[in-house]
DNA sequence: CGGCGTTTTGAGAGAGCTCAACATCGGTGG
DNA sequence: CCACCGATGTTGAGCTCTCTCAAAACGCCG
């Protein structure tokens, strides 16, 4: 259910313009009008804002399938930079043309709009995990969310999900292993 | 245009079915069968999950004017509780209703999408504030996002939002009113 | 006046962050 | 084959900040 939804949007970047991004390009900034809609084909794009005091929040990793910067589709101009965190081709289309096909196509908007409650409930959830003050805490919740620990080699990219220290997570991964 | 767009929502509730709850009542618990879709006429209520280590985290302080669990509208069953954190209005309408609406009515689609995305977009930012180690940090970019400190009497809730204990936040805000 | 919730401030403990050193592993090139 | 390199994983030590528990000052309202 939930794959034959993801790809009607897809497919509706089936005829746009491909674009391919080295990594470390950026496709758009902060304030820049919206004029077209991007569907991550292939590599990972960062939607980045940066603070007075010089944090960088990485508001999305935005993988394969994911659309780009969705809330930019009823805004005027972006709210946030995005960058390639390494090599990826974009499918654009034009803004109009994205909501025109939303609005003629209840299926498609259906499926949209169960892309971007899941988004929500997701992002929700990792709000709440970030807002656990232990580790230990953290990385149970997102154990339990129904994640899976991944291979040796990708543990630093859950210590950036769970907004935690390499070193924090490796500790109690240890921890963990010794019982 | 938010307003005109959020009110279309509303109005698809107007001839609903009202619900009075009281403090502390139980609206739904997570797994049960999702009937109706619910908005908030006044009051707020609370989605929450619970972990196996005994947290609380609250996914969702829905207040007025929101549609409680977004996403349950495509999913056969919850996967939260909400509870009333206090007196709370709730218009319920069928979830088909609901679907059915979103299909005929192109503008009340895109309503709902905006809407969506805007959460989505709030949520991911909600989260990588929480992720920022110092509560001076968070305060910032919480500011930054559009924030303004509310009047005295209120500053808990800043608190919570943010992720950190009163405390915390009453010592930062004394720090800064130092300067 | 007497509660009750919010704000304020103190003190100590605990946990994560930071910096640092070192081990491991896979790939590259001599 | 082996040396080298970069990225990941591992562990140690000290610092800093938040959390927790506590106590007290306000402020509002019945």
């Amino acid at each position: 259910m939930i794959m034959i939804m993801q790809t009607l949007i897809s497919r509706l970047f089936d005829g746009a313009f491909r674009q391919s991004l080295p990594s470390g390009t950026t496709m758009f900034l902060t304030g820049a009008p919206v004029r077209e809609m991007f569907l991550v084909e292939s590599g990972e794009v960062h939607l980045i804002r940066h603070t007075a005091s010089g944090d960088r929040l990485i508001l999305h990793r935005a993988g394969r399938g994911a659309v780009l910067a969705e809330a930019s589709a009823y805004s005027p101009h972006y709210h946030c930079d995005a960058v390639a965190a390494e090599a990826a081709v974009l499918a654009a289309l034009p803004k109009q043309v994205f909501l025109d096909a939303m609005s003629a196509d209840a299926a498609l908007s259906t499926a949209w709009a169960a892309s971007l409650a899941r988004a929500t409930q997701g992002a929700r959830l990792r709000a709440e995990i970030r807002s656990l003050s232990r580790v230990s805490a953290r990385l149970d919740a997102w154990l339990e969310a129904g994640n899976a620990l991944p291979d040796k080699g990708r543990w630093q990219d859950v210590a950036a999900e769970l907004g935690v220290t390499r070193e924090a997570l490796y500790r109690e991964l240890a921890r963990r292993r010794r019982l």
